[in-house]
DNA sequence: CTAAGGACCTGTCGGC
DNA sequence: TGCCGACAGGTCCTTA
């Protein structure tokens, strides 16, 4: 589920209700996540005012006056607003409770999500390394070039890396590099600078486009069920292994890259060199 | 440095 | 209907 735009998507909708609201309860159920919920810091938030609700790649910060609460949706994770009578089901890992009466509660299925605690002004070490935000000016074609010139590994895992530049999970990452017209065995390295400058904006272009498809669902947030629909837009290649291309008609292949699912058109995304 | 693979989990889907 | 393997939107970590 979780991509960049879902993450933001999920900010928007959960700020208006719960910043500078206090924190009334916490309920851990289930600490074992990617790495376990560690009760003793998130237990003094109780009685403190959120700051403010920020994001940085696919890490939702929730700024306390003590510090920071980190959130990571992992693959399957989800954060929705429900009354505070609403029952707890399987997957519902973590409560936090608000003055307003409403529940912040955590669901996730694979349990590959986070919450972890960073003290103070503290950058969390996990976010020390990550690279740009893609929607920001700090990531151009310039950084972007930069970041991989004499680099021999596939664009696809360069852009998928956090410290290139964070938030591009596999299915936009497949759909940038098709908009780009570039293949993504390509080796980093050697793409042009013309395809580098397309690339960056099919980045920005492809998110912007989901953010903004994400956001008819923010009304959502507050007792629905809160599953946005962003993914209903158009996938060009991301699932669509063996279907005519949308461009040119030519048949849409498959490869695996890092363990990946990798998609595109051999014709638009032709190799070069 | 890079590449490759394993690890963490559950749910769903297709095939037999 | 039931069982089994493959696979899923993430990303850190170890090993070569």
């Amino acid at each position: 589920m979780p991509e960049l735009p879902e993450v933001e998507t999920t900010r928007r909708g959960l700020a208006p209700h719960i910043v500078g609201q206090t924190v009334t309860t916490l309920t851990i159920r289930q600490p074992k996540l990617r790495w376990p919920i560690a009760a003793q810091p998130l237990q003094t938030l109780i009685g403190k005012p959120l700051r403010e609700l920020q994001r940085r790649g696919k890490y939702l910060l929730f700024s306390f006056p003590s510090g920071t609460l980190l959130i990571h949706l992992g693959m399957s994770g989800s954060l929705k607003l429900v009354p505070c009578t609403q029952p707890p089901h399987r997957h519902d890992h973590l409560d936090i409770g608000w003055s307003n009466h409403l529940l912040l509660r955590l669901t996730d299925p694979r349990r590959f999500g986070a919450v972890l605690w960073s003290e103070g002004d503290t950058l969390h070490p996990l976010l020390q390394p990550l690279g740009p935000e893609p929607l920001s000016d700090a990531f151009t074609h310039h950084t972007l070039q930069q970041a991989v010139a004499n680099k021999r590994r596939a664009i696809k895992l360069a852009i998928m890396d956090n410290r290139i530049v964070v938030g591009v999970g596999n299915i936009y990452a497949n759909e940038a590099l098709f908009q780009a017209r570039i293949a993504p065995q390509q080796a980093a390295g050697n793409l042009s600078s013309a395809q580098i400058s397309a690339l960056s904006t099919a980045i920005k272009a492809t998110l912007t486009r989901a953010i903004e498809a994400g956001g008819t669902t923010l009304k959502d947030f507050v007792g629905g069920d809160g599953k946005p629909g962003y993914f209903q837009q158009q996938l060009m290649v991301y699932g669509r292994e063996g279907e005519p291309c949308g461009h040119c008609a030519s048949t849409i292949k498959k490869i695996v890259l890092g363990q990946r699912a990798s998609y595109f058109c051999p014709k638009c995304q032709a190799k070069s060199l």
